[in-house]
DNA sequence: CTCTTTGCAAAGAGTTTGCAGGGTG
DNA sequence: CACCCTGCAAACTCTTTGCAAAGAG
């Protein structure tokens, strides 16, 4: 038996405040950004909520970076650009990778319903700080 | 100051089995294989020795699955396909990545210094299972 | 003998979960 | 008014850390 789904308020906003933002933010950083417009928000209902979202497929983890997961609203495929001294995490125009999934699949036997391609460094800022 | 580097069994014994594997394990993984060989190993050694191999860059972080990072010896660069079903995570031949390197440092401004390409969905034994 | 490495166990960090109360349809 | 959703806090899991003892050079 699947569960009715039921509209909230705090739902709206946090898929509105991942869909908005840019940075890939994690569970932490959306509940700071949303706490002061919703004061009594907690924790555990943004990850429950991206928990939803994940499952519903309209969100996607990027990955972890420095021990928290972070998500993406946008489901398109793409890569990012993981600073590894700030922990930003940039899109990337990514060649067409959608061409791989297919090669994958033949090589591995399996079938592929995602990918995720990251590329690590120091980002823009983070080369202009460390070159002082 | 750097602090100088002693040898010791237990190190070796953790990049040697982490070398021979196939299976990209995580520290656990690694744990519960050396334990009957080495009765009085420690899981925070193994957390300790994997953090010297990353900081050496002998070693490299495939990524989080399950919620537990996993690792891998081959430091050259291939992709890997992570199954969602097992948590298997194969690796797979991916076509001239480096090149790509070079293209996301134009597009960002930063420096790159690696990446990770991985392909998620369900392992050919899974899909067998999937499929009863 | 000096300094590194380890075992053990406690501490941390991020995430999940149970329960009672509030919200939605 | 039935059932979903939330706040709160405790529970869990994975990882890190402090300390005294063991090991390497």
């Amino acid at each position: 038996m699947e569960t009715v789904r039921k509209r909230s308020k705090k739902r709206e906003a946090i898929f509105e405040a991942l869909r908005m933002a840019k940075d890939h933010p994690s569970a932490e950083m959306l509940y700071s950004r949303l706490k002061p417009m919703y004061p009594d928000l907690s924790l555990g209902t943004v990850y429950r909520n991206l928990a939803v979202f994940l499952g519903d497929g309209d969100v996607v983890s990027v990955g972890t970076v420095a021990g928290q997961e972070r998500y993406d609203a946008d489901t398109s495929p793409h890569a990012h650009f993981i600073c590894r001294c700030c922990g930003r995490v940039l899109d990337v125009n990514s060649p067409a990778l959608e061409r791989m999934d297919e090669a994958v699949e033949r090589e591995t036997g399996g079938r592929v319903t995602g990918h995720s391609l990251s590329f690590s460094g120091e980002c823009a800022e983070c080369l202009v700080k460390t070159a002082v």
